[in-house]
DNA sequence: CAACCGTGGCA
DNA sequence: TTGCCAAGGTT
């Protein structure tokens, strides 16, 4: 709720602007921000600023991943567990399942963690700065900057993709990124205003998202436009630069799915570290070790049956490579339970899709046509 | 520094 | 369709 800030509303700007020759205006953004910044449910007041288990909990989720796929999570979690304490209290695995679909587990992990450090080592209330903030495992410089900022109001250096992006093409930032990050966040530091300390990030952010956008900047109605050099060059859509990237390698493996007559699936819960840690996962092998020199096949299955392997391969991109999935399935007698190798921890569930990575998700639609 | 770690939307 | 990449952190 922009236009409700409890910042004051006077802006002047630091003396020691000397990026450039016409300076970055933040009141032309904070203007653009009372009348078009977006009302999201973790910007609620309360009753000034919003509660920093909210801030945190929706940074967190937000990290490299959009407002859109957001929602709906912070929803669920906020009314399931409606402060910190309660979230620490709940067991692990049912934090994981209702992480599962986000992606990145390992924020999942962590946020548990960090949770139980507030509830129980930190009397429930979380840092204020920056250094304490990061003590918090999964908070990196962003995160505690832009907790200590948003929810406490400090003037703390927030610099996110969105951010870089809008600074990169004001001030036509030619340092590829990552290396980049420091100028920026230099840049940052000597046009943040005094005023407003929680409203501007989010207005930075809000604005590089619906104007200053990764493709086709609307650089024709920008209100930040007399300050961008790049937006005068007309060359704003090729800022930030980028180092580039690795081609993606391929993997292959297989998935083994395994039910009963009662509907009932064989259902590994992965080590808690390394590719989809700690989540739900049908048995399956090839695919998640950096180097399979050897080509998996119905000799890796989790026991001796009659599988059968489906015509449609799962397809599913990783951050780091494209899987090309086999699906192999059987079916078993009610009553039979094979052996399993030791060490395997494994459960005959039914399983339920939303509890479940999206990778295994697409092999559990797969197999929906067999399913009893 | 660079690899690792998900997912879905969009051009 | 394929490629690109987002409110990053950890190792």
């Amino acid at each position: 709720m922009p236009n409700n800030h409890a910042d004051t509303q006077m802006v002047t700007h630091n003396s020691d602007i000397s990026v450039n020759d016409s300076a970055f205006d933040p009141v032309a953004l904070f203007a653009w921000y009372d009348r078009h910044g977006r009302d999201l449910p973790w910007r609620h007041r309360w009753p000034a600023l919003a509660p920093a288990y909210h801030v945190w909990l929706s940074e967190i989720m937000l990290q490299q991943t959009v407002v859109a796929t957001v929602i709906p999570y912070f929803l669920d979690f906020t009314r399931r567990w409606p402060d910190v304490t309660a979230l620490a209290s709940a067991p692990l695995d049912d934090v994981l399942a209702a992480w599962a679909g986000l992606g990145y587990y390992a924020r999942a992990r962590n946020l548990h963690k960090a949770a139980n450090k507030v509830a129980f080592e930190l009397g429930g209330i979380f840092p204020a700065d920056v250094g304490g903030l990061r003590d918090l495992p999964g908070i990196g410089p962003y995160t505690a900057g832009a907790i200590s900022a948003i929810a406490f109001g400090q003037h703390s250096t927030v610099v996110d993709g969105n951010i870089e992006r809008v600074l990169a093409r004001q001030y036509a930032v030619t340092t590829p990124l990552p290396a980049a990050k420091v100028e920026i966040s230099a840049i940052y530091a000597a046009i943040r205003p005094d005023q407003r300390p929680s409203d501007f990030p989010q207005a930075l952010m809000d604005f590089a998202n619906a104007v200053c956008t990764v493709k086709a900047p609307g650089c024709s109605s920008c209100p930040l436009a007399t300050s961008c050099i790049a937006g005068r060059q007309g060359t704003a859509a090729s800022f930030p630069v980028k180092t580039a990237k690795k081609p993606k390698p391929a993997r292959r493996g297989i998935a083994f799915v395994a039910f009963d007559a009662e509907g009932r699936c064989l259902l590994v819960k992965r080590p808690d570290k390394g590719l989809l840690g700690g989540m739900l996962a049908f048995p399956s092998v090839g695919w998640d070790h950096r180097a399979p020199d050897s080509v998996a096949s119905l000799d890796d299955a989790p026991f001796a049956a009659d599988w059968v392997i489906l015509d449609d391969p799962v397809q599913h991109v990783f951050t780091h490579f494209a899987l090309d999935m086999q699906v192999a399935v059987t079916r078993l007698d009610t009553g039979i339970s094979p052996d399993l190798p030791d060490g395997i921890d494994a459960n005959w569930v039914t399983p339920r899709a939303a509890d479940l990575p999206s990778l295994m998700r697409k092999v559990l639609k797969a197999v929906q046509p067999h399913y009893p």
